[in-house]
DNA sequence: GCCCCTGCTTAACTTTTGTTAGGAACAGCG
DNA sequence: CGCTGTTCCTAACAAAAGTTAAGCAGGGGC
């Protein structure tokens, strides 16, 4: 896998999402990767552990979750192509929370060091970095009001909702189809419900016509019906490099 | 107010918590600043508007919050003396969330060129704010955590004990008391319920002697229960630069 | 001192969600 | 091909939380 193909997502969406230049960009792709591949389930980075590199997601998909005393676990967001779930390690040195592939996954990762000194050299880089740090702290106080306030059908409309634009940054969206390969437990653990319930609105809402999910992939059957549930307001992603 | 007394939570914070130089807070306590008072309840910045300043805490408690389309609201933070409430302005153009005055409140205002000009020719104040901003989001996440999987009295336990460990750094907490100016119906805002279901859960606490609260000011009347209910792990505050 | 407003408190009732416990479908593997 | 383990699906019942509707308490303004 070339350089440009592993970093294409990531370039792909900051270039919609910030003003990155095409130096900026070609500044990235100078930085030496370890190219590591993951499997279904397993665990990346455990709460706990003290990083020494940043991974960027090539291919897959990844959750933060965290797990507390009694078992229960929450996911507390989703991460794709092009994101770099981790990025706060650079300056919070120990995890407090676990990162875990939801799919088979490509990661490559990058040393703190060699992003510490392309920052230092190219202080616009890391601007765009801290902006994305910043976009997905955005990210998670909406799922913060999703978990807190919105009822759990509306939550996971919601979701499907923000995934889907998300995915259609980097062109991971076809018709009304795209990948959330979740298991329903998975999908409780994200809205904050158990997955017998989980299981319950994925029937209503499949019985209305509203979406399906087979097999890790979300089919939207009602564009409407699902922006009547998802209340869906995206500003909270700022996608545009003024917003 | 001179400067010093206005920057003071601020630098207990952060020198606690990071390993800010004292030419680096020194270097801060040179910013130009514009004092403002507001009242309880007042609004200081609305979902939508844009920034070209920050704003530091010197007195009273803000709140984070989100409305959605169906009129509930979620708090998504609450902040206290020495926070920055708002610095993710400098790299995301436009409020995603309003931020509104629990308490009169006395904040000073910098504007975001200045804070840029400082940190370019100081970049490790640069990594301060930036860490900072990472801190936040750690606590955003947990906040999740609470919201989703926590049962309502749990909750509530878990946000008293975070609320006091962040006013301990600041030296705002006296004995088994500390301020926590929520009404009922915001203390049910930030836990995701409503306002008669968080006065349930007080009456449970206060008759199983647990905590009290009242006219703003928590007590707690045992400190063992009140672990036992909010299993409560501060690892993701990251008070120590370290961690 | 009285009025008014906000916040607190409680109760009765409804709805949502969790719990427990199965069985069915399906995929991977020997 | 049949075994095994996971995921999905469902139902019956229990618990938690929301809704509605009061009355009460206390502080600020007149």
């Amino acid at each position: 896998m070339t350089v440009e193909a592993i970093m294409a997502p990531l370039f792909r969406r900051l270039q919609t999402t910030t003003d990155a230049g095409r130096d900026d960009l070609l500044a990235l792709t100078s930085l030496p990767t370890t190219l590591r591949q993951y499997r279904e389930n397993q665990t990346i980075l455990r709460d706990g552990d003290r990083t020494s590199e940043c991974c960027l997601i090539a291919d897959g998909f990844c959750v933060r979750s965290k797990t507390i005393a009694d078992g229960r676990r929450q996911i507390l967001s989703i991460h794709l192509p092009g994101d770099l779930p981790d990025l706060q390690g650079l300056h919070l040195p120990a995890m407090d929370h676990d990162l875990v592939a939801l799919s088979d996954c490509t990661l490559v990762f990058i040393a703190h060091a060699a992003i510490r000194d392309l920052i230092r050299s190219r202080p616009t880089v890391g601007d765009i970095f801290w902006r994305d740090t910043l976009v997905d702290a955005a990210v998670v106080r909406e799922w913060i009001v999703n978990v807190g306030q919105r009822a759990a059908h509306n939550r996971l409309a919601h979701l499907i909702v923000e995934l889907r634009e998300r995915l259609h940054l980097t062109g991971r969206v076809t018709g009304n189809t795209f990948a959330m390969p979740l298991t329903q437990e998975q999908l409780g653990e994200a809205l904050g419900v158990t997955s017998v319930h989980t299981n319950r609105i994925l029937r209503q809402l499949r019985i209305e016509g509203v979406v399906e999910l087979q097999r890790g992939m979300v089919r939207i059957l009602n564009e409407t019906k699902l922006q009547e549930l998802a209340q869906f307001d995206g500003r909270y992603l700022h996608l545009s490099p003024s917003s």
